[in-house]
RNA sequence: GCCCCCAUGGUCUAGAGGUUAGGACACAGCCCUUUCAAGGCUAUAACUCGGGUUCGAGUCCCGAUGGGGGCACCA
């Protein structure tokens, strides 16, 4: 049975590297029929963001990432918030200094050295406290020194664990540190708290991303020292900025709900970013969830860190768009449509879900119907159509009383009856419906040909507008 | 400083000793066309460098260079 969990911290949003790690472990449990687990990580109290929990639901939630475990849902392996499980933590610290594995270290913060301030971190060096005996620990313990407990990582040797995206890793234990365990709040740090929940939680594949990788080998002695199992690890490469930095919130780097706001569909970003890193082995880029699970594969996760284009993603948000059922693309469409309009609001979506790349787009594009922009008669100019500023008055002039006899109204008559029209006079169909299409967008592109904003407007407004085109050319 | 990891076009990637190094985004051009978009076609563009191993190396080994990560009572 495959047990993955998502253990984010409760920053206040989703940013994107988290939103992949979350994706990939849900996906590798999903692929293999298991369990997804969310575990809340508050271990530092200075950090938490009030509103913070609210919005890792409703980020997994607006990905389509559910989990069978987790704060709300409980799975017997809980609680599932990590500062809801403080006596935990103490009895396996009690339990690892009872074996020699760790120590009470009774430094004071302040007799280190700030680590930031350094420019450069010297080598590893042993804590005293180690080397207290254990008569000279309890003598500090009743002196009222509230003390951390530190890891005591062995004297020589080294530790290795394999990793299924970088293969086997080996690191010197002089490179380890005696970091600490439990913080004198009687908090646990990531690092004792990561390994004691996850064999409770018996998770059976670790994903992370990669800036554990050097200090997983000091999780694999904690577990050795329990006698727990060591889980399997997928440690994952990091996402950067397409210019090589790193993706950072702080530098303007939008989160998971940022593109969501910026017209991004949901399931384009996970598509999106699922592919970062991951590749299914052939040429598809187009993925639903339910396709993610069938083909995902976590021996097929790449180790070099990749770059986040925003292209890329417009483009395939794109595509989504465009596979969307018509009815579904209304709906997210007309969110971004004009309260008052007056105008078919199906027809417009039919018209842009083609042309639309991010929702966001849509008021930009379709606001030209409520008001005709201001132009000049140089737009009713091109080449491509073969028209001029004088064909274009002659057909106006000529299509104006055409069309004001016109019955029926909609897009087929009317094209049918322009395109006759073209015909009949030696024009090509471009010379006479680049002038309408002109008059009837005031732009130099539009979504839409000259019938279909025709039929869009109606009758009233599309000769309205055509008269203005007219005027224009005439003065 | 010490340790770990990585390296195919601008970007995401396929490639698991013998390929005209494949695809996608972006860019340019052409076709289609009722403008644009979509779609189709075409073009430009890559194995970081140096040594090995091998009949043969993008693929294996070593080194260099470049990039990234870690070395907190943060996660």
């Amino acid at each position: 049975m495959f047990r993955t969990r998502f253990a984010p911290s409760p920053t206040g949003y989703m940013h994107i590297g988290n939103l992949r790690t979350a994706l990939y472990a849900y996906l590798l449990a999903k692929k293999h029929k298991g369990v997804f687990i969310l575990r809340i990580e508050d271990t530092d109290q200075s950090r938490n963001v009030p509103a913070a929990l609210a919005a890792i639901y409703n980020g997994l939630a607006l990905a389509g990432i559910t989990y069978d475990e987790g704060p709300d849902k409980d799975g017997g392996k809980g609680p599932y918030v990590q500062s809801q499980r403080l006596p935990i933590y103490k009895k396996y610290a009690e339990e690892l200094i009872a074996k020699g594995a760790a120590y009470y270290c009774f430094c004071q913060k302040e007799d280190k050295p700030e680590a930031e301030d350094q420019p450069a971190h010297p080598d590893v060096t042993r804590d005293p406290c180690r080397f207290l005996t254990e008569a000279e620990a309890r003598a500090r313990l009743s002196g009222g020194v509230i003390p951390v407990v530190r890891q005591r990582i062995p004297e020589g040797g080294s530790t290795s664990f394999d990793d299924h995206v970088y293969g086997r890793i080996t690191i010197d234990n002089s490179q380890l540190d005696d970091q600490v365990l439990l913080k004198s709040d009687g908090f646990p740090t990531y690092n004792f708290a990561n390994v004691v929940d996850d064999h409770l939680m018996e998770i059976t594949h670790v994903i992370r991303g990669q800036e554990y990788l050097s200090s997983t080998p000091k999780y694999n002695l904690l577990y050795q020292a329990f006698g727990w199992q060591i889980p399997e690890y997928i440690h994952l490469p990091l996402i950067l900025r397409e210019d090589g930095a790193k993706l950072s919130k702080r530098a303007g780097d939008p989160s998971f709900e940022d593109l969501v706001n910026m017209g991004y569909l949901p399931e384009a970003i996970v598509n999106y970013v699922a592919l970062l890193g991951w590749s299914p082995g052939n040429d598809r880029e187009f993925f639903t969830m339910q396709d993610l699970i069938e083909a995902f594969d976590m021996d097929r996760i790449g180790k070099s860190s990749a770059a986040f284009s925003m292209d890329k993603l417009t483009w395939l948000n794109g595509e989504h768009i465009r596979a969307m059922d018509p009815a579904a693309f209304h709906q997210a469409a007309r969110k971004y449509y004009p309260k008052d309009s007056g105008l078919d609001e199906e027809k417009i979506s039919r018209l842009i879900q083609i042309r639309v790349e991010k929702l966001t787009d849509i008021p930009g594009m379709i606001r030209f119907l409520s008001e005709l922009p201001e132009y000049g008669p140089e737009l009713f100019e091109n080449q491509k159509s073969k028209a001029t500023l004088a064909s274009s008055a002659e057909v106006l002039r000529a299509v104006i009383p055409l069309l004001q006899k016109l019955e029926k109204w909609d897009n087929e008559s009317l094209f049918a009856a322009l395109k006759d029209f073209a015909a009949a006079n030696g024009y090509k169909t471009g010379t006479v419906m680049w002038p309408i299409r002109t008059s009837l967008s005031g732009l130099p592109a539009s979504p839409g040909g000259a019938t279909e904003l025709a039929d869009l407007l109606g009758k009233e407004e599309t000769l309205r507008r055509l008269v203005i085109g007219l005027q224009k050319l005439e003065s």
